[in-house]
Parts: C-alpha cells; sequence; structure tokens
DNA sequence: GTAGCATGGTAAG
DNA sequence: TTACCCTGCTACG
C-alpha cells in the first residue's frame, strides 16, 4: 500500500539495518535467484529512494530497484542474537538478512513489480524520468510547475503522473485536491501558480509527517476533535474512501478516472464546467 | 474457501 | 484505452 512517504520509510529503515554491512542475500521464490547469488555476501552500501521507487546500493556499483506496484509488500523480522530468519514464505522474491549488534534483521519482499538488479546508468535512466519528489530535499518545484503547463488532462491525472511530481498516489491525490479546493478535472495548465506553490508546500508537510509516522494523516486534528496518536484509518482523510465530507456532509463523488478511483467533494471542489469525466 | 479489493505502472493495440 | 503483472487481507458464505 505504498505511497512516497512508504517507500522513504523503508529506505530509512534499510539503511539503518544493513547499510555498511555484509548481508545475506537470497530469493525462495526463485525469480531473482542469479541476481540474489550475485550479491550473496555483499556489502549493502546505501539505500536511496525517488517516488516510488526504493534502490539498495551495493559495494559493486549495482543497485536492486524495487517497485511495490499497488500490492507489493516487504515485510521485516526483527532478529536475536544467533537466531536465523523465520523460514520466508514461498512467494518471497528477494530476501536481504545480516547480523548486527541489536542481533539482526531480516527482509522479506513480496509481490512487487519491479525487482531487478540494474548498473548506474540504468538507475539513472529510472530517476531521469520521474518528476521532483516532494519528500526530498533535492527536489525542484519549478520541474513540477513545468510540466503542469504542458498538461491537457485534469489535475486529478497530472497528480498521479510520475512524471510531473514524484510520490504521490491515490490517497494523497485525492486529499491534496480536497484541501486546496480543486476538483481533479480541473484542467491542469488552469491552476495558477499560488495555488500550486501551496499545493506544493502541502505535499511536502504531509509526506515527510508520512514518513515519520507511517501512515498518511491529512486530517487536521483539531477539526475532527481526535487526536493523532488515536487516529483511525477512517478518520485520518477528508474525501479519501468517505461516503461525506468531513467539512459540509455532501455525500462524496467517487469515480473511475483513468482507471482509479477519483473522490471529490463537489461542494467544497465545484466541479469545472466541462467534466473531463463527462466524456462519453 | 473464495470473491473482491488495494495507497501502481507498463506495454501493446 | 485495454490487458496484464504481482500478492495479502477482509468480508462473506
Amino acid at each position: 500500500m505504498p505511497e512516497g512517504h512508504t517507500i522513504h520509510r523503508l529506505a530509512r529503515d534499510h539503511a539503518g539495518w544493513f547499510a555498511g554491512r555484509e548481508v545475506r542475500v537470497s530469493s525462495p521464490q526463485g525469480r531473482f535467484a542469479a541476481a540474489a547469488a550475485q550479491l550473496d555476501g555483499r556489502t549493502l552500501a546505501a539505500t536511496d529512494a525517488v517516488g516510488k521507487h526504493l534502490f539498495h546500493r551495493y559495494d559493486d556499483g549495482r543497485s536492486v530497484h524495487i517497485h511495490l506496484g499497488l500490492f507489493g509488500k516487504v515485510f521485516h523480522h526483527a532478529l536475536t542474537d544467533g537466531v536465523a530468519a523465520p523460514e520466508p514464505r514461498d512467494t518471497v522474491r528477494y530476501r536481504v538478512e545480516a547480523a548486527g549488534p541489536d542481533g539482526g534483521h531480516a527482509i522479506d519482499l513480496v509481490g512487487a513489480t519491479a525487482c531487478e538488479l540494474l548498473d548506474e546508468a540504468e538507475v539513472d535512466a529510472i530517476v531521469a524520468r520521474l518528476g521532483p519528489d516532494p519528500i526530498r530535499a533535492d527536489a525542484d518545484p519549478e520541474r513540477a510547475w513545468a510540466a503542469l503547463q504542458r498538461r491537457s488532462v485534469g489535475i486529478g491525472r497530472a497528480l498521479m503522473d510520475q512524471a510531473v511530481l514524484a510520490g504521490v498516489g491515490n490517497v494523497y491525490r485525492a486529499e491534496v485536491l480536497f484541501v486546496h479546493g480543486l476538483h481533479p478535472d480541473v484542467p491542469a495548465r488552469e491552476i495558477d501558480r499560488e495555488t500550486w506553490d501551496a499545493m506544493w508546500a502541502t505535499l511536502v508537510e504531509w509526506l515527510r509527517r508520512g514518513v515519520k509516522e507511517r501512515r498518511i494523516i491529512t486530517v487536521d486534528p483539531k477539526e475532527i476533535g481526535v487526536p493523532r496518536s488515536r487516529m483511525r484509518r477512517a478518520d485520518a482523510t477528508y474525501a479519501y474512501h468517505q461516503e461525506h465530507c468531513r467539512r459540509c456532509s455532501t455525500p462524496i463523488r467517487r469515480y473511475d478516472l483513468a482507471g482509479r478511483w477519483a473522490y471529490a467533494c463537489e461542494t467544497c471542489q465545484p466541479p469545472p464546467r466541462r467534466h473531463e469525466s463527462s466524456r462519453p
């Protein structure tokens, strides 16, 4: 269930557990077995995340590129001294295991869209296709703004386009549009600069917070009277997966937008005159 | 036990 | 625009 914050969290955790350590690498499922054999016993030098892409950089200059897709998952096992990780389920494509002062750690990658061993040029090519990532300090929001000007689609589609900006998925999309009062069908190039700057600032705050908290919270706790610590998933969004608008009780409209659900309170987010979605 | 869903993306037509 | 990839979890019988 990964948007960018999940991937950055994984990168941070994996760095803490494995960076600078010699690791055991395997592929119980088999599909990554040849690469795993080459990596087994090497040092995992560092990890990196760009948008929804995770990279494990090894000491030979190559990287494992991971993309979780819609339902990829990484399971974690904390190890105690001398005890190996549990027997992996047979769907584990990539297991990494290392000893450490705290006993050690293992991770199991399952269901990922991408798990492949790449050289530096191939990694660079992937990163080059991506727009700026609001979580990264080196992100240049100007690139996203420029890309928006060139899009003829609605802002709802543009926000999910990883070439415009990297890391936003269906939840953050629904929520940032809600908070800024924009209907998903509003043409991307009609967004004004001031609004875009504010949206970018919101995303930076939300996504970075998501990395720390390991989950998505977009509602203001004061507004709903539930503290963050006690907030359940169903409380944590304004429009995403909601039946009614949290602010004005208008039924949330849910509709298919290029194969994903889009959510909008059409009171708080007035639709444009011509719906992109009203095309036959 | 199994249908249906999920915070994604790509390649082909 | 469609087909397809990839798996775990939940809600139902």
